[in-house]
DNA sequence: TATGAATGAGTCTTCATTCAT
DNA sequence: TATGAATGAAGACTCATTCAT
């Protein structure tokens, strides 16, 4: 008999190094022979668990993607409405090495995604079960009194969406600037306006602070 | 006597030929033999004009920039304060082929960006002159009265572009969904809301409005 | 207590299947991992009865030419002279599956052969062995005045062994053009004229002759 | 300006390099870097007149049957008839190191497309215009009185090429059973019997049939 | 100034084979 | 006896870059 190996855990190693690969030199760097080299098996090894190295490529975002909504389910457990939205922001924004390594690689992806159309279908349903966990919060705070009812929950989503997506691009582009204070900062402000004001204003939101850089 | 060429035109041309290999291929598909194919010249001219292939790639970007700047001087020429502001915005956002084609080009430097901390400060400064071209706008339209003087230009522009880019993103990767009439709508969204009440809201700006999709 | 297995059998087994492998897609197709996956055995089952690959391979054209010795014999049970050349010649060509089958491995052989002296030797014997029973054929047609009794029976049995080479090759790369009625048609054809010409043609033109080899 | 190559000069010399690796090792040893070694260029150089490793084994073939090809046009000058089939006879045989060098590859041919249905066609238009030339030295014999009139050439014409074909391939792989005195003595009886019986024997037994195909 | 010939490093991939269990 | 984990060599192919002409 064989050594026994599980492969799902093989597999998951190999795809969380991968990503690290990815994250910290980028997608080309990502050689297999990196890889082999990194996670200490052999070239062949690696090719006995995954299919091709598109199949790798795809396990590692995958596998930063499952990271992420695990975090999230954690962090938001228990929580309701804004508490589990809040919990929702800070768990997406790039404040930590885990979220930065992970819009490392979303980053790499969407810009794959930019030019290669059969991608589309994918993000667009990883992007809709994100949409559905934000509407779901705004519906909670809205039902809790937290929120104004008249807020459209799915387009606010969007609108939370788009705020995170934005600032964590230019996060990993000019983190000296948006700095992890800077994040929380916003966070905080957003949250803040969404509790005083019920989702108003969320541009006048910074008018009483200090420079933030 | 050596033939005449100019210089700097061809060079924006070998820069503008490379920009639409990545726009429409990805940076990988913009190798030296693909662009002096479609350029029509030889391999040794476009390494004639270039150091290397980094350099092609640098002046491509550089390109891309150039033709969105100038584009956004025309669309604003004579515009001041919201106006100035809308226009902007419009000429942004992906709701047009050229637009769309910029953004694909940025996003991949982005996702270089995210890995090589050189080029984080060639990024910090074209966000930087981004953002002082949105805070002139929001600085104008307080004193012109169109805005809330309680907000803080620098924050609420830096806010702009997290949105615009979190949008652009977005677009690019499902575009189906974030289609044209959506970017419109959206701005139109955030110009009547920043004019109505001054900069309040902006979550709840859609709550009055039609299903988007 | 170990399992008891036949081994012979399996290794008849493997070798069937091998040979279906190269028969349908070439012998670069059979791999051991593909050997393995049809057969139903592991790697290493396979590596256990068979020294290497070269030695399946081998074991493969063996169980071929096995199977169409078996059923030559059955065909010609019970014949005769040119009834059993006749029933020789409709087994050896490519009239059915079978038989397709085996020139398929047959003539990747010989092109293997072509190139590696050290097999002239193995195919030297096979040769000489279905020489020997065409010539008996032969030998026991003049015996019963079917034949013309100044034929070489050695020289004819070869020059038998010719035609029908070509013809399956022939018939192997344009299948369309020589099928299996033209088959049918050219034993009719050869039979026809041995059977009223008593073999006066092609088969007596070395009557005359000293001995070639 | 760069080194004035003559592309057309350099791909034959490749081809004709990888042929004769092909004829002497078989196929599989006709590796790139094989070629690259033996011609004494690099690999890129290779890949720089050949779009890939299909087209350079494509050209191999090529070559090799164009210089059959032209060869046998020089062989048959001035010649007609039975004179002429001899020639082509004498030449298509392996009675020569270029002859065996063609056979081996045109083996390693067929036995590809003998289970790649793709390439039937190509190889049944190749026998096709072998199945012309002989079917017209026989129709130009028919009409200098030295075959008889009713054989039918083109059956005659595949009769023929069946025969040479099968003599070829065993020639091939039991060479030292087939040797040049045989094959010589073959094509002589062959023609003495076409010249003494005017073709009454193999050629003719069609005559008096249907169509064959 | 311009060409494209030439190079060789590096990529993914396939595979026979070995061997610990 | 049996499994499949592991290895590493070798294959085709791509590409930036150099350089003679």
């Amino acid at each position: 008999m064989p050594k026994i190996v599980n492969h799902d855990e093989r597999r998951e190693y190999i795809a969380r190094v991968s990503a690290e690969i990815i994250a910290e030199f980028g997608l080309e760097q990502a050689t297999i022979r990196e890889i082999a080299q990194r996670t200490g098996f052999s070239k062949g090894v690696i090719e006995h668990y995954f299919d091709d190295k598109d199949h790798i490529i795809d396990m590692a975002l995958a596998w930063v993607n499952e990271r992420y909504l695990q975090r999230e389910a954690r962090l938001t457990e228990g929580k309701r409405g804004l508490a589990a939205l809040e919990a929702r922001l800070h768990n997406a924004l790039p404040q930590t090495k885990e979220a930065m390594q992970e819009w490392k690689i979303r980053l790499r992806f969407w810009s794959l995604a930019a030019v290669q159309n059969d991608l589309h279908s994918l993000q667009g349903k990883r992007l809709a079960l994100t949409r559905e966990r934000y509407a779901l919060d705004i519906e909670e705070a809205q039902a809790m009194g937290e929120l104004n009812s008249e807020i459209d929950k799915m387009h606010a989503a969007d609108m939370l969406i788009h705020f995170v997506s934005g600032i964590s691009c230019n996060t990993l582009i000019v983190p000296a600037y948006y700095n992890k204070r800077y994040l929380r900062q916003i966070i905080e402000d957003l949250m803040n306006d969404l509790r005083r004001h019920g989702g108003n204003t969320m541009l006048r939101v910074a008018t009483d602070q200090r420079a933030l850089v």
